[in-house]
DNA sequence: AATCGATGCAACCGCAGCAAT
DNA sequence: TATTGCTGCGGTTGCATCGAT
């Protein structure tokens, strides 16, 4: 089901990712955030391009991630805003706590897409013919969904966002921004519920570092400590496995530092 | 038991948008 | 204003697994 690793030309390695390397990214990406994909594998000791990581993180590795079947909720959902916004699995995304786009996304291509097809069709006209052998959907398909892609796009980036706040009939769910005090920037950041039925929803029940989240770009990442699921018991000492970022800064009457990041 | 097509899903790729310079 | 670098998004691909024959 995944993709064999190899290495490619620059020395990166490409397909799966080893249990070891997930830990890795997981460990660094907890303690440091992600404060620059393209230069966190190389800090974190991963062979591995930004890109990857960041796929890596955002879909399987971040608390809060959801795995196993949608429930008919879910489905029912993904329908309704698919409906409305076509295929923009990211703002659909939003809407579904824990779900990831690339898994909203591969769970409508091979589950709902089918649905929908079914349910436009007259019965005697379903068709029996495997979605693979027909990659391209149909022209009304195509139209319909463009057609609301288009809408969407033809308005501009304010409206947009009126726009996706009006369409939102559910409660907000920025499932897209993880908690990184060095990476999610105010735009993402809605106060609504960042880790779904598991977690506080408010933001005064957001750890206590958040508070300085923007006063601190650096600061340790700790604000994932609030969910059970993390067990810091594995995470590596910082000096053995990685390289702080901003070390070469640091080496001189740092020690508060040191010890802060300890 | 072996073969082969269908299926599901993790991962990759290219592009657009945005911010910094 | 133009350029550059980074991030995020959506489309697509590759491959393991499943099920039918």
């Amino acid at each position: 089901m995944v993709r064999t690793t190899c290495i490619d030309k620059s020395g990166l390695k490409k397909g799966a990712w080893s249990e070891e390397e997930d830990n890795k990214l997981r460990a660094y990406v907890l303690r440091y955030g992600h404060w620059n994909w393209q230069q966190l594998p190389k800090f974190a000791g991963l062979s591995r391009c930004g890109k990857s990581c960041r796929l890596r993180w955002m879909n399987y590795l971040r608390p809060g991630v959801k795995r196993g079947s949608f429930s008919e909720e879910e489905e029912e959902l993904i329908l309704k805003l698919h409906k409305e916004l076509g295929n923009r699995w990211s703002a659909i995304t939003a809407r579904l706590p824990g779900r990831t786009d690339n898994e909203v996304k591969n769970y409508w291509h091979t589950h709902l897409r089918k649905r929908t097809k079914q349910d436009s069709k007259p019965k005697d006209k379903i068709e029996q013919t495997s979605e693979r052998s027909q990659p391209m959907e149909s022209d009304a398909d195509q139209n319909k969904e463009s057609s609301a892609i288009s809408i969407f796009h033809s308005t501009t980036d304010q409206n947009r966002s009126g726009l996706e706040t009006e369409i939102a009939a559910v409660p907000a769910a920025d499932t897209n921004c993880e908690l990184s005090p060095l990476s999610c920037g105010s735009k993402h950041f809605d106060g609504g519920d960042w880790f779904g039925e598991d977690s506080n929803s408010s933001v005064e029940s957001l750890p206590e570092s958040f508070e300085s989240f923007w006063s601190e770009p650096f600061a340790l990442d700790t604000s994932y400590s609030n969910l059970k699921v993390i067990n810091y018991d594995w995470l590596p000492p910082v000096e053995e496995e990685f390289t702080y970022p901003f070390s070469s800064f640091l080496d001189e009457d740092m020690d508060w530092f040191h010890e802060l990041i300890q």
